[in-house]
RNA sequence: GCCCGCGUGGUGGAAUGGUAGACACAGGGGACUUAAAAUCCCCAGGCCGAGAGGCCGUGCCGGUUCGAGUCCGGCCGCGGGUACCA
């Protein structure tokens, strides 16, 4: 019996690894823990391809670890609040509660049959109550540390729906529903202080060794440490501007001093000026992302107001409000240095202000026209000043002479700042975790008292009309004021769904437990080892992770080591796909699912229709975006198995890929090959032609050496190569039958953490007892890794003309000898003399003429 | 705009600074078969050459090095993030 039937396989193994429980983690003392997490899933509803390489990565870790004598933790849970939701319930009348379970309830009915490795007593959902309760127990304790505060923020207003807008329903400048000019507005906002954290968070990244380069770099431009010069202009009305810069060398090129439309100042003058007012209203149009700040047209008026330049008090600069600038970072107001700085000069040109070259080039000197110079901290300048005797320096010291001069002479000070803000959580929706707070007339803003969380969701809400449903609510506002008692309302804002996301990796030690954790889990099985999951989230999910850690600590609900929680990061590339789009009557966009278009080489078109489809080329799956490819189609052609293999074995998971199923039936015909070599081997008769073979067992061990190496580096695609190459050596060996059982042993083990069902099977099949899930991992032979002789290829003058064979330890100079005297050398060299030999021992020899 | 990546045959990709293209997919040829499926064997970066062999070749331009896909500088293209998508 030698056919690879996978359902039947794969059903039948599952079900003995749930019968064993190899998979329920608990805590013990015999082995060393492993916790291996991957981001868990947004339940959109189905499960699409990039799921599917997560989960199978995360699953080859935990099974190896599990193979190597680990107690292993390995959960699953569901990312479960969230915008999506109430967007199905606007679109189709239902709840999102409902919408939500029911889609867990279908992906993880996609889930299971994939086999993966997962304590699945674990499972929660953060709209589980008795998971947002627990959160919103580390808010009060958050609010009780000082950790939490309420100030005013910008959110994306639509005029017409009379609504706060996501960034992502924010399309070009307007309301995605009503089309209408998006403002921007303020409103009071509860904030996390993780901007206290900004040092700690900025240090404690150079201890990641484990995490990618990338991550941490992005994570330190991202909180942004910069040093500069804080001081205030002087204005000839009385009254002065705060501004910082970090470019004070630059001082001597101010030609206007600018303020944020939101600036105190732009406020106060908008008040008097009906001019200014309107200025300030033209600035507020469009989204508050910084993409779209930063690319708006650049925007001022004069003020009319003038400051006297601190260097010069005879030197009057003029003070223009300019869209370009930002209130949240440094002081909301700048000094505009056109010749140093591209978009101060875009606007001096604009608005017809001087340009002033403080900085000549050492070497080249053409004067600034349409191209900022930016002096470069590092290159020598010739620095134009009459202050502070500097000539030539490097911008840096120019910067730190400025600093210094502007001390001693006391109009300006040094200062650290950090580009990272303080994180905002409240959300003006429904589908999220209620912010356990009340609002009293005498008591003002009060904590909801322990004992009555959770403050559940109410399920009576509609979502036939725009806005939070929680701020018409008949009755679910009215409350009794925890402290007073007197009536009071509750707040209606949610909690944005980056907190659920911040601390599940915490609660999965402890998932039903009465409060947040429990110290003696969390110290067992914290820190997570590996952490897996997409680029897309290295600056704010692990960020707004790496500060929950520290506040949970400062709170007593994790341990100190904690408060890095994930030793070990991986981040994997994404799948990707293209979008197809056709337009509405209004020229928004429309997607459509990859099974509704017919692609031809002349263009697509929709399968239904027949109407032309535009085909943006490919970028991450996303269900908003309708680019998703659902595995199920191949986990019930082939089995579970084939769709693991090939999504290990296709690209190397750092890597985004574009999804195609070409080649997921190669995958399964390597299977069934697989299949098929091992059950005749274990039906061979070993008495038949016994013996060992060098040659095999020397190739085994260099297997086992090389997959368990590619499988501990994320290297599974170059791991499965090896696999397919063995497989070839095997299939092709006249080795006797115990070699070739053992080396089908090997292969099958090797192949475990991959397609575990089958190497279950042909464990089964071989004669071996119990699981070759909890069997331990093959260990290669060093003594077996090293060859007798090696072929060193000859380059001359560095291109490749010959090889030799030479025993492994021959010593330098007689390899030098040996490649002189090889026939081809001694054709290409023609004659000429070596001017040189280099021998890298056991790699190459380079001959130079 | 800004920050971070990525770019290698027809395709997915391999390659501690040391033989570029492992291992596959698609393709071509062959064996087996009445035929097909399945399986097995062989070929295969481009150009020139009968062959031996030669030249070119890892997005583009330049640099470091005995030697660069790999390191450095500058471009181009694509992707991710950009604080309310998750």
């Amino acid at each position: 019996m030698s056919r690879y039937s996978a359902a039947e396989i794969e059903a039948k193994w599952q079900k003995a690894w749930d019968e064993a429980g190899v998979f329920r983690a608990e805590r013990s003392q015999d082995k060393p823990k492993y916790y291996v997490l991957e981001m868990f899933p947004y339940p959109s509803g189905r499960i699409h391809m990039g799921h599917v390489r997560n989960y199978t990565m995360g699953d080859v870790i935990a099974r190896h670890r599990l193979a190597t004598g680990h107690n292993v933790l390995h959960p699953m849970g569901w990312d479960a609040f969230g915008m999506p939701a109430e967007n199905a319930a606007m679109a189709s009348g239902g709840h999102p509660k409902d919408w939500t379970y029911g889609n867990i309830a279908d992906m993880r009915g996609q889930m299971k049959p994939l086999g993966l490795s997962i304590d699945w007593s674990r499972e929660f959902a953060t709209c589980d109550p008795e998971y947002y309760g627990q959160q919103q127990a580390l808010f009060l304790d958050f609010l009780e540390k000082g950790l939490v505060y309420r100030k005013n923020a910008v959110v994306n207003w639509d005029p017409v729906d009379m609504t706060v807008l996501a960034n992502e329903q924010v399309i070009d400048g307007k309301g995605w529903r009503s089309g209408a000019e998006v403002e921007r507005r303020e409103l009071t906002q509860w904030f996390f202080r993780i901007s206290d954290f900004s040092e700690e968070l900025l240090e404690a990244l150079g201890s990641l060794d484990n995490w990618p380069a990338k991550v941490r770099l992005m994570q330190e431009n991202w909180i942004g440490k910069s040093r500069g010069l804080q001081f205030s202009f002087e204005r000839t009305d009385g009254g002065e501007i705060e501004v910082y810069t970090t470019r004070p060398d630059t001082l001597l090129g101010a030609s206007f001093v600018g303020i944020s439309p939101d600036h105190p100042l732009a406020k106060e003058l908008a008040e008097q000026s009906p001019e200014v007012a309107a200025f300030r209203a033209q600035c507020a149009k469009g989204g508050t992302t910084e993409e779209a700040l930063e690319k708006a047209e650049k925007l001022g008026l004069d003020t009319g107001l003038k400051v006297k330049h601190p260097l010069d008090p005879s030197w009057e600069l003029p003070v223009w409000i300019a869209n370009f600038i930002l209130m949240d970072y440094g002081t909301g107001a700048i000094f505009g240095c056109p010749a140093h700085d591209q978009r101060d000069l875009d606007f001096c040109r604009k608005y017809d202000l001087p340009v002033i070259d403080t900085f000549f080039a050492l070497n080249d000197s053409t004067p600034v026209e349409t191209e900022a110079f930016v002096p470069p901290k590092t290159d020598r300048v010739k620095w134009v000043d009459h202050f502070t005797g500097i000539d030539v320096a490097t911008g840096q010291e120019a910067i730190d002479a400025t600093i210094d001069y502007a001390e001693k002479h006391g109009w300006g000070t040094g200062v650290t700042k950090y580009r990272l803000r303080d994180w905002g959580l409240s959300r003006q929706r429904y589908w999220g975790c209620p912010i356990p707070v009340v609002h009293c007339d005498t008591c003002g803003v009060v904590p909801e008292k322990k004992e009555n969380l959770p403050v559940r969701l109410p399920d009576d809400v509609s979502f036939d009309q725009p806005g939070n449903p929680l701020d018409r609510h008949p009755t679910w506002r009215d409350c009794e004021c925890p402290n007073c008692g007197a009536p009071a309302k509750r707040e209606t804002d949610t909690m944005d769904t980056f907190v659920d996301s911040s601390w599940y990796f915490a609660r999965f030690t402890a998932p039903r437990a009465e409060t947040p954790t429990v110290m003696e889990d969390a110290t067992y099985w914290m820190n997570v080892d590996q952490y897996i999951g997409g680029i897309e989230h290295a600056i704010l999910h692990l960020l707004y992770s790496r500060f929950f850690a520290r506040a949970m600590h400062i709170c007593g609900h994790l341990p100190e080591k904690a408060i890095e929680p994930f030793d070990a990061l991986f981040t994997q590339g994404m799948v990707t796909h293209a979008i197809y789009v056709t337009r509405d009557e209004n020229d928004r966009p429309v997607y459509h699912f990859p099974e509704d278009v017919e692609v031809h080489e002349s263009g697509a078109r929709l399968g239904a229709t027949g109407e032309e489809v535009e085909i943006v080329p490919s970028a991450k799956m996303s269900k908003s975006k309708k680019n998703v490819v659902d595995p199920v189609n191949i986990i019930s052609a082939y089995g579970a198995d084939t769709a693991r293999w090939f999504v290990l074995s296709d690209s190397p998971p750092e890597r985004d890929v574009e999804w195609t199923a070409a080649g997921a039936e190669a995958a399964f015909k390597h299977l069934s090959r697989v299949c098929r070599i091992v059950t005749e081997i274990a039906e061979s008769d070993l008495a038949a032609n016994p013996g060992a073979d060098t040659a095999l067992l020397r190739e085994m061990h260099k297997t086992i050496h090389d997959v368990t190496g590619g499988v501990e580096s994320f290297g599974f695609n170059a791991a499965i190569a090896k696999l397919y190459a063995f497989t070839n050596t095997l299939s092709k060996s006249q080795a006797g039958a115990e070699a070739r059982r053992e080396a089908a042993t090997v292969l099958v083990q090797l192949m475990s953490p991959m397609t575990p069902h089958l190497a279950e099977e042909l464990w089964a099949r071989l004669g071996h007892e119990g699981l070759v899930t909890t069997a331990p991992w093959p260990v290669a032979d060093a003594a077996m890794l090293v060859d007798d002789t090696i072929t060193l290829p000859i380059q001359i003058n560095g291109k490749r003309r010959a090889e030799i064979e030479v025993p492994k330890d021959m010593d330098k100079a007689e390899v030098e000898k040996a490649a002189l005297a090889n026939d081809a050398v001694i054709r290409s060299l023609d004659g000429a003399q070596p001017k040189k030999v280099i021998v890298v021992p056991g790699r190459i020899v380079n001959v130079v003429i």
